[in-house]
DNA sequence: GCTTGCGCTTTCCGCTGCGTCAACTTCTAC
DNA sequence: GTAGAAGTTGACGCAGCGGAAAGCGCAAGC
């Protein structure tokens, strides 16, 4: 018993694009071929659509489905995985969605004296900074085994990653002038998130407990090398990344 | 004073690459380029690039926030319906995070007695079935004004409309019967989420409260017409369905 | 004066999962 | 014999860029 591609298209509730699709992929050959081109499909390609759809409602990717059909992976590890992600992918809508709030409410009541805040875009922020012998020195005296942790990571970068990263840090560190200038306390959420960003970020050189992460906001304030880094895009930035670092450490480090 | 777009770069956080696209796409235009091909940014720039950016963060769509920097939209309404989305697919996630939740488990535990429902496929479900004019006849003298507002609404639908939706009404059979193969409970959340998107299925052609949206499901059992269609996929569809229907109507339409 | 090298340019392919033509061939029915 | 349904293989399009290729302009060092 073979169906052709509109019967097995009827009989699953997809379109025969979506079957021919699958063929070119390679996810899912029809059982053989006729003289005439025309694909023909039969029981175990009935099944094997039926594993394909429901493994696809799960969201899961139709490359990850044929690994697990091909079964050169563990399902469940696959599914677990995948939550994971479906799972970060949440958090973030959750932080979205409170921002979004938030910045509805600022427009609607957008009356008050603004305490401007002006954010500047320097374009020279890292200019000269990793490569510094003197912080590099410094920080091998006061603290050797977080030096050479950084190190061994940093020795592992690629010009470009260091590039990626710097963008990502330039990035962050505007978004986070931008809460600042509108008010934002470093208990918001959406800051806090920032921080779990700014945190993992850290962790790529370093991981800190809280006792240590506190310390590196302190070290932004202090240390003018930081601090002028920070005060360059927004005055009293370095501050309030020191704040925001602060609370993150104690609610999310300890 | 001007900048160039590698400077820009540096000074946003983004790549050169993603500020020519911006160009390419007429949402950041540079303030002039230069006799030799490149592109200068000036002050205004920079300040259309951080609002670009804080709602790009937003996961607002690069078209939308032209339209809305353009100002030919208003801002807080863009934002609310944005939220809406974000909720919805918040909440799509949330069904799915449980169903493999249950995916996996049922994976893990895998020896038990299995009570096979055998799921057939076949390929002529909706043949000759909205044309037939016995139940039309008999729904228009029983539900007149049903009648009336299905019929507008079919006819408003292209032929290609109806292939759409007759194709989604068969996944979604299809889906409910692997959860009733599972032995899912009607009262779990995913098929409840299912029954969510039937209600809006039906809702196209009739907007159905409670007591409606129950009797229907009680067609669909006992009028064979119906009853055939859903007990050709899987014996015991039909009341499957009627009895996941109420439990909808009883926890949402009530 | 020539090379090297950096920074910039444009152009095009790639990713995901198909929808949607378009142009053609083949099967089926009257 | 011819119409119409159903099949085929391309190819483009969608969002938002990343990345590679190929070439130009300009400055420094030989």
């Amino acid at each position: 018993m073979a169906w052709s591609i509109a019967e097995v298209a009827r009989m699953s509730g997809v379109t025969s694009r979506t079957l021919r699709h699958y063929d070119e992929i390679g996810l899912l050959p029809p059982a053989w071929i006729g003289g005439n081109g025309h694909r023909y499909y039969e029981e175990a390609q009935l099944l094997r659509l039926q594993q394909i759809l429901l493994m696809r409602e799960l969201d899961l990717g139709l490359r990850e489905i044929r690994a697990v059909l091909d079964s050169q992976v563990d399902r469940v590890a696959v599914l677990r995985e995948h939550r994971q992600r479906l799972l970060a992918e949440q958090r973030r809508l959750e932080t979205l969605v409170r921002t979004i709030g938030r910045t509805i409410a600022e427009l609607e009541e957008d009356k008050d004296g603004q305490h401007m805040v002006k954010i500047n875009r320097p374009e020279n922020l890292f200019e000269g900074f990793e490569q510094s012998p003197e912080i590099d020195a410094e920080v091998r005296e006061r603290w050797p085994e977080h030096w050479e942790q950084s190190r061994q990571a940093a020795a592992a970068m690629t010009a470009e990653d260091m590039e990626r990263w710097q963008r990502a840090v330039t990035a962050q560190m505007i978004r986070l002038a931008e809460f600042m200038a509108a008010g934002t306390p470093v208990t918001d959420a959406a800051v806090q998130a920032e921080m779990e960003v700014h945190h993992q970020s850290v962790c790529r050189f370093w991981t800190p407990n809280a006792a240590a992460y506190k310390g590196l906001g302190q070290t932004y304030v202090d240390d003018p090398r930081f601090r002028e880094n920070y005060d360059k895009i927004a005055e009293g930035l370095a501050v309030y990344q020191r704040d925001a670092m602060a609370v993150y450490a104690d609610t999310r480090l300890s």
